[in-house]
DNA sequence: AACCAGGACACAA
DNA sequence: TTGTGTCATGGT
């Protein structure tokens, strides 16, 4: 990279990069030698770590950085979040195995838009998905000379004004449907989405449930990953697979049960640890990871 | 080459 | 309330 950039250094002790921004939580993260390159809102950033820090280049003045620590959430105190986590040796393990995983702060819409093209996707897929987005959608943001141009995730007015034979064309088959009335309805009332940061979990979750293509597992995840409810702990089939052989074996127990578990025995930051199983299945199963 | 993927939804029973 | 078929697409 060139070295007149703006540039930050961020003290990240106990925190794993390269983990975190692959662990399927968000989806936009492309890893070159120069290191991981991304859009967070609408700036380009290059990121990578050295040792206890990460070191951080923007194409444009960066002002006081706020929108990347933030982003980063590079002020949370792991520790004290793996210090709620239960003690029993299915989390002890995961959590063994997932040194340095964190949870991002993203912006809601893009979580959300991302999450509705996620079903039942493998997260290859969803990050092709979202690539062509933004690539058909999206606005061209600043880059560096020499690097790849890279797009805006677009806005949900935009994605409003697009029809849904277009939105296939981004390989999201049967969600464009989905992804089309959603963008309408966020789209069409002011702070729609900023509303939710003031209510309590279920009333939010209630309100994301009001959005076609939105269920209950991926307004949990918008609730965790972009509106920061630590408590929330979103059960795909990968978390559902690791609850029920870690602490259900032998025995076939229905979802329904198992999220009711789940909501009781992980505490404050339940969601947290979600991500730590989450993580540990898809690294620990079978034929390597994925 | 079948099987399955960070599901949601309408419709049984 | 819980179970089943359907919806696209492509990785492994």
């Amino acid at each position: 990279m060139q070295n007149s950039l703006p540039a930050i250094r961020l003290s990240a002790a106990t925190y794993d990069l390269a983990v975190t921004l692959n662990s399927g939580q968000a989806f936009r993260w492309q890893h070159y030698d120069s290191g991981w390159h991304g859009v967070i809102r609408d700036r380009w950033v290059c990121l990578h770590q050295e040792g206890d820090t990460i070191v951080a280049e923007a194409a444009l003045p960066a002002g006081d950085w706020r929108w990347l620590k933030d982003y980063l959430q590079i002020d949370a105190d792991l520790a004290s979040v793996l210090a709620t986590f239960p003690t029993d040796d299915a989390m002890r393990a995961a959590v063994s195995a997932c040194r340095g995983l964190r949870l991002l702060r993203q912006e809601p819409w893009e979580c959300l838009a991302s999450f509705i093209c996620s079903s039942t996707k493998q997260i290859v897929q969803i990050r092709q998905i979202v690539s062509m987005l933004c690539e058909r959608f999206g606005d061209p943001v600043k880059v560096p000379a020499g690097v790849a141009p890279i797009f805006s995730f677009p806005s949900a007015a935009r994605i409003a004004a697009a029809s849904e034979p277009e939105l296939r064309e981004c390989k999201m088959g049967f969600r464009a449907g989905y992804l089309l009335k959603t963008a309408g309805v966020v789209a069409s009332g002011e702070g729609w989405l900023d509303e939710l940061k003031s209510l309590a979990v279920p009333a939010a979750r209630e309100r994301l449930m009001e959005l076609p293509g939105v269920g209950r597992k991926i307004a949990d995840c918008v609730l965790l990953f972009a509106y920061g409810f630590l408590r929330v702990f979103p059960v795909d089939v990968w978390v559902q697979r690791a609850l029920g052989q870690l602490y259900f074996p032998r025995r076939t127990t229905s979802s329904r049960r198992l999220q009711e578990f789940a909501d009781s025995h992980f505490g404050p930051n339940a969601g947290y640890a979600q991500q730590y199983l989450f993580h540990y299945m898809r690294v620990h199963s079978g034929r390597e990871n994925r």
